[in-house]
DNA sequence: GACAGTTTGAAACATTTGTTTAGAATGTTC
DNA sequence: GAACATTCTAAACAAATGTTTCAAACTGTC
């Protein structure tokens, strides 16, 4: 952001078409999707010719994977950031402050309110119906986040098995995204009576409610009920 | 299904166009989503003229609404009746009984492979891009279902405040969609080595670590912090 | 200023889109 | 059987889609 020259006064302007139209798409694909969005719909959002984005990017479906592998780079890279930066305290975090810090780590990114809600939106969509050539969303994005998350509950946390501690996460990303989703359908409809809580309250409640989770697991281990998986 | 006369042989047949135009547009819509779905996708899935979505529904529009209202009634009245029968059950169940009984609820007609992903598919897609009219979903299909499983938590459950509970049902909730979505997902790639657990499994894992944040919430009340809310 | 390379613009391309039209087929009623 | 309403089909409609074309405008270099 600030690596920009200050010789032009409009920043819009500053950046070139290329840009322009990465963040118009960002923009667009993030809010209404792949299909209900067309070139046009991005090319005039960026103040350019249609020509613009088979010049650029070679066709539509080319600037997609572009746009979605800028943004999920930029949130997977944010957040094994942060988590690194959790894991290397000198006192190792709390099994408390680790899960109140992860749900930062996965909301922060996602709350600001330009790209946050475009970030959830476009991974959610690609969840139910993948654009991008199969396995790149789970195993560029999902699983690397996934293992660093594994690793650093088992650390932090009570004696818990691989499994267990996968899941413990699980549970933990499950709760978060559902209550952001809910929190932009409602903010969507102006319905704030339905959650009358504040994102302060709403992240005590998580973090009350997945540390007595986690807790619960590790005394009650699930591998006894599993015949020695053969790996 | 069984309401049907045995006159024809050929059971997709004994439809008619109506209900088959109907039947197709749960699957495409379901599947593609609303814009990636074209009139003649669903005319040639059902087998007949591409004018007759017009003459039956009056447009893609109007078919949408109706196909989403017919799927989503069936989906949320046969979770409230699931509910209902636990409710009334003569010695009023355990948590442990309900939290296992309520991911049973909300799974068991998502987990059908013909229609249970369309489901879930489709209330996905409006969370994040809506279709219908606003409050559609919310007012009609998820409120309900998440008033009666509050209520129902706080008669079973430990003390709650009936905010505290609410949050509970959200972060169940939550639990049993993402870990759909991502078996859908892993299902789909082929990747069953991510999550080496099978339903009953997972099914255990979530009862014990809902219970275990359930009474984690009740032994520390969100309230106390609350300068009671005007209400 | 002339030149080569890059970027942009307006127009046109062939498809596909949702919808409409008019008429044939079908079943029902008198 | 005639008249009727209902349902279906083929064809056509205008609008929107992603992409291509090609000349104009711009860039920096000599």
């Amino acid at each position: 952001m600030q690596t920009e020259t200050d010789i032009s006064v409009h920043p819009l302007e500053t950046e070139d078409t290329h840009d322009r139209i990465l963040a118009a798409a960002q923009k667009l694909f993030s809010d209404k999707g792949y299909d209900a969005t067309s070139v046009r719909d991005i090319t005039s959002e960026a103040g350019c010719n249609v020509a613009s984005v088979n010049y650029h990017f070679g066709g539509k479906d080319k600037l997609y994977l572009e746009t979605f592998r800028s943004m999920l780079t930029l949130l997977r890279d944010r957040r094994l950031e942060m988590m690194g930066d959790l894991m290397a305290r000198k006192p190792s975090p709390t099994l408390d402050e680790f899960v109140q810090t992860f749900a930062t780590i996965m909301l922060e990114p996602l709350v600001d309110d330009d790209r946050g809600r475009m970030f959830l939106n476009i991974v959610t969509r690609e969840m139910i119906a993948p654009r991008l050539p199969p396995g790149v969303l789970l195993e560029e994005f999902l699983e690397p986040m996934m293992e660093r998350s594994t690793a650093a509950l088992a650390k932090v946390g009570p004696q818990l098995d691989p499994v267990s501690a996968r899941m413990c996460v699980m549970s933990m990303v499950g709760q978060l995204l559902h209550s952001l989703r809910a929190h932009h359908l409602l903010a969507d409809l102006g319905r704030t009576d339905v959650l009358p809580l504040s994102q302060t309250e709403q992240l005590r409640h998580f973090v009350r409610f997945s540390v007595g989770g986690i807790h619960a697991c590790a005394a009650d281990p699930l591998q006894d009920s599993l015949p020695e998986v053969t790996q």
